[in-house]
DNA sequence: CGATGGATTGAACTGGTTCAAGTGGAGTGG
DNA sequence: CCACTCCACTTGAACCAGTTCAATCCATCG
């Protein structure tokens, strides 16, 4: 399926803020926004959008496909049009790293080297917009602001995983589940709901268990004490109530 | 002091590998050479980096003197000349995490808001050009080699901190040891050094247990387990021979 | 020469893991 | 429509890697 079957503006999200008007991409990009608002190329005017689009294609993966595997030579770039990814890293044993949870708006596989350093699986369905290194490389020249756009958004990134090297390094596992929550809950919401005390969880117990380096049956125990706290509830095993988000954010900082 | 002070090829460390013949930075800095070899200004022709340094300020700081603050507002930028610099995030209650040991060559505080995340310390006496920020934003757009360039080492950066969260979230207290040992032997090297089988500490123990997420009792735990399974030889605090670099190896991924 | 502070060592303790059993919802097919 | 299977999740109980607390070492410094 090529992106010409869709408009333009299909390639963003729906209810995704527009910051193309404004060029200032190294600071204005930068501004806390959750990263599914900044999705690579809505600097873009409509007329360089189009010439953009010509080397996407867009490519759709059901849930638990993988789309790039650590390895890997690193032909393409990917952006995430709907759905959720999980980004991980394995030792040889099997002892699994997931360094990240991806949602609509954020990209990934622009790798250093000619391999990616990282797995990337689909968690949901997912529709993804493929494009090939050598030629968004090219486009980052053609078009500074979109390469200024990427490279805010590896920043934040890299921000990002700086405190989630905090976690990992420094947090109990009651710390942990909450600061994952508080985190999923800034970063990803499902489009059109603007309801926030409920917070979707696409992933398994062993995807959060393996993302905050603990065991599934830790994440389950400390999933029941906060419910029997009265600080979430649960609605299945992929929506949680944050009933006390205040409480929640106390804990994760261990004050 | 100011750079003026010193002549521009003072800028670069004494024997780092030159890349600025090579234009295409997106790609060729990114053949894992460790960061120290690829400084910042290292791709700008010297007429560029005649205009490039008259925005820098060179400026020392001895060991323990705290470089940029976490919270504090992000106006500089920040490149090591000479020197050991690390990189830390604090929860409220004092456990603190290191995020990265940086060196010569390296850059910090491109802060994706006007805060710096995180608190930059000098470990040993360190030399550094700071960089007002709204300037070297400047100067991507005009010399757009040095945003590729930025660009590149902060994905590098981001891959090596994948890397990390590995070892955080997954490895045991002697395979992050031997992981640290070995990638500061290719990160670091104490120059005109071609001697790899000795590493250089130049942080406390306290330092490494923070960086690896464990105790500094651990640490030293560790340490004589290695000396005496005979991998390693100590020569005071800050030096550590390496005499079965194999065998770290095989311990640093568990298998 | 005593004081200071990083580093090491020892011994008790514990948060999270491991191993093992149980639960419940979704899908299958008889 | 129920029985059966599967699989993700939960719960329980024993265990252990790494922490905590406490003592000691030792190099440096005034």
């Amino acid at each position: 399926m090529s992106v010409s079957s869709y408009n333009f503006s299909s390639f963003r999200s729906g209810s995704v803020v527009r910051l193309a008007a404004d060029n200032s991409s190294y600071n204005a990009a930068c501004g806390g926004c959750p990263s599914r608002h900044i999705s690579l190329c809505n600097v873009l005017s409509a007329r360089d959008l189009k010439k953009f689009s010509e080397i996407i294609t867009d490519i759709r993966k059901s849930a638990k496909q993988v789309i790039c595997a650590e390895g890997d030579e690193s032909g393409n770039i990917y952006n995430i049009r709907t759905g959720a990814v999980r980004i991980s890293k394995m030792l040889s044993d099997g002892r699994r790293q997931i360094t990240g949870f991806l949602f609509a708006g954020d990209f990934f596989g622009l790798s250093c080297r000619n391999k990616y350093s990282y797995t990337a699986e689909a968690i949901t369905d997912v529709e993804i917009c493929s494009i090939p290194r050598a030629k968004i490389i090219d486009s980052f020249r053609k078009f500074p602001e979109l390469g200024e756009r990427a490279f805010d958004m590896t920043r934040i990134e890299l921000e990002a995983t700086h405190e989630q090297m905090l976690l990992l390094g420094r947090k109990t596992a009651r710390e942990k589940l909450c600061s994952f929550l508080l985190a999923i809950r800034g970063k990803y919401k499902p489009l059109d709901q603007g309801d926030d005390t409920i917070v979707d969880l696409p992933m398994s117990r062993s995807d959060i268990a393996d993302f905050l380096g603990l065991t599934v049956e830790t994440i389950s125990r400390q999933f029941t004490g906060l419910y029997r706290l009265g600080h979430i509830e649960l609605e299945g095993f992929h929506k949680v109530v944050l009933k006390d988000a205040d409480a929640l954010f106390a804990l994760a900082e261990g004050d």
